[in-house]
DNA sequence: CCGGCCAAGTTGGCCAGCCAACTTTCGGCG
DNA sequence: CGCCGAAAGTTGGCTGGCCAACTTGGCCGG
């Protein structure tokens, strides 16, 4: 699957925000300058001006240009927005950056879902889910413990890889389990004992935490993940606008 | 300001988006229920069915819905997205769960930008800029420090501000600085020498980081900031789905 | 009873057009 | 020279329509 879910569609709007997308990161239109009018795309490309707005909807949204009533679009910043599976996927992203993903699968066990996993996965109380528990590694040097629980039509399919498997999305696709939507909470902790055994730091040091929940196209969750990141490995970026905004700040209150 | 934008505009497709927003998180599709169709909305708000999709991909947006192809829209989730506000100003976003904002303004400088200020803010090399350094409190307990960076046109206006003043975004605002985009980036830091003396903590205590960049409509650069949070009092949440995505993980490469 | 085919329902995508709201520019006038 | 108003340019918003792609459920035949 091509890296720019933009190119893969066959979808007009999408191969006309490619393009743009291209014309801005190349600094076609200059550092801060002004994109032609919808109207003079609209010609340009072949297509109608609907269709060069739909466009220009998804390069707003990832915070690439301004618009607003009465001016051309302003080009805000020369992007690095990547596709939606490079943040799913820990092997996807790491490999866009050039370096070697690695995982080491710590356990996998078959238990009953507690209350809280039912209602995050919306499973009948008692269901049995697969709790996973693995190592991630960049270029050989750990980076990330990541804990996810499957429900049992997911997780049949993972404990059936083999344990050296570097990505576990990848064959999930291929089986039709497909990751379309997700939620993600960011904060701190401090490592666990485990975390500590399996990260090489400290009990107590700090670790970046993401909880994740991915949902297929039909709503039903697929997935309930906890990532520990080490300090200094990573960061996450978002962009957000008046225009449309997924991003908010929470009060934490415990897990 | 009302909180919710969705209510304030004129625009229709805002208004169906509010109306849907509210028949979704009051249960009335159900927990994982099914929309009416796209035609059905339509005819029940009196309008195109161009501008019930403008309204639904809002939700989308938000994670709220999922859609595909075929099948009615299926409720994900009942949302708790606040206002793109609520994200900027800490005051407002306090307020909005019902505690007490507060802010003591630690120092405010002005000095000559440094090259890597400069970039940010889009300024001539040796600009003056306003550094802030403040304390926010939440109900008298302290729980960020908060370090701005302001160009000279928005510097000059914080600068007169009562030293006391808990917003500084809503008398921005009345001066006609306008908020409308920002990118920020999520990480840990320890504390520093000053970070632990104001927020009470020892010194190499994990902190939450947002870094955050700010433009107005124009996409001239307003504000350079970094919070740092005290682990347990906020969280950061995302959606992102395969349609649109802004979120995205990075390598950490210094600041 | 099961499986496959077909039709209805639904969303995605694209087009053409119209008007309103807003910004910028430019020229005239004081 | 500067201010103000008009006009041109541009995006936001909304309508109505059309077809394609896809999902679902039911019907029919084996």
């Amino acid at each position: 699957m091509p890296a720019d879910p933009d190119r893969t569609a066959g979808a007009l709007y999408r191969t006309v925000a490619a393009d743009l997308r291209e014309s801005i990161t190349t600094g076609r239109f200059g550092e801060a300058g002004r994109l032609p009018a919808e109207g003079a795309l609209a010609e340009q490309y072949g297509v109608s001006r609907g269709t060069v707005r739909q466009a220009l909807a998804l390069l707003r949204a990832d915070g690439l240009v301004t618009s607003r009533r009465g001016t051309r679009r302003v080009v805000l910043g020369t992007a690095r927005v990547q596709s939606f599976s490079e943040l799913l996927s820990f092997t996807h992203w790491a490999r866009s950056m050039g370096e070697e993903p690695g995982g080491r699968l710590e356990s996998m066990v078959r238990r009953p879902a507690d209350p809280a996993e039912c209602e995050l996965l919306r499973l009948e109380p008692g269901t049995e889910v697969y709790v996973m528990l693995r190592l991630r590694t960049l270029s050989g040097t750990p980076v990330m413990v990541e804990r996810t629980v499957y429900p049992p039509r997911v997780g049949e399919i993972v404990a059936e890889l083999p344990a050296d498997a570097v990505s576990h999305t990848e064959p999930l696709r291929e089986h039709g389990i497909l990751f379309t939507d997700a939620d993600h909470t960011i904060d701190v902790v401090a490592a666990n004992t485990e975390d500590a055994r399996l990260l090489g730091c400290r009990r107590g040091s700090p670790l970046l935490r993401e909880k994740r929940r991915t949902t297929d196209p039909t709503g039903t969750p697929v997935e309930w993940s906890q990532d520990r990141y080490l300090p200094g490995t990573v960061a996450f970026s978002i962009h957000n606008s008046l225009a449309s905004s997924a991003l908010s700040r929470h009060a934490r209150d415990g897990d």
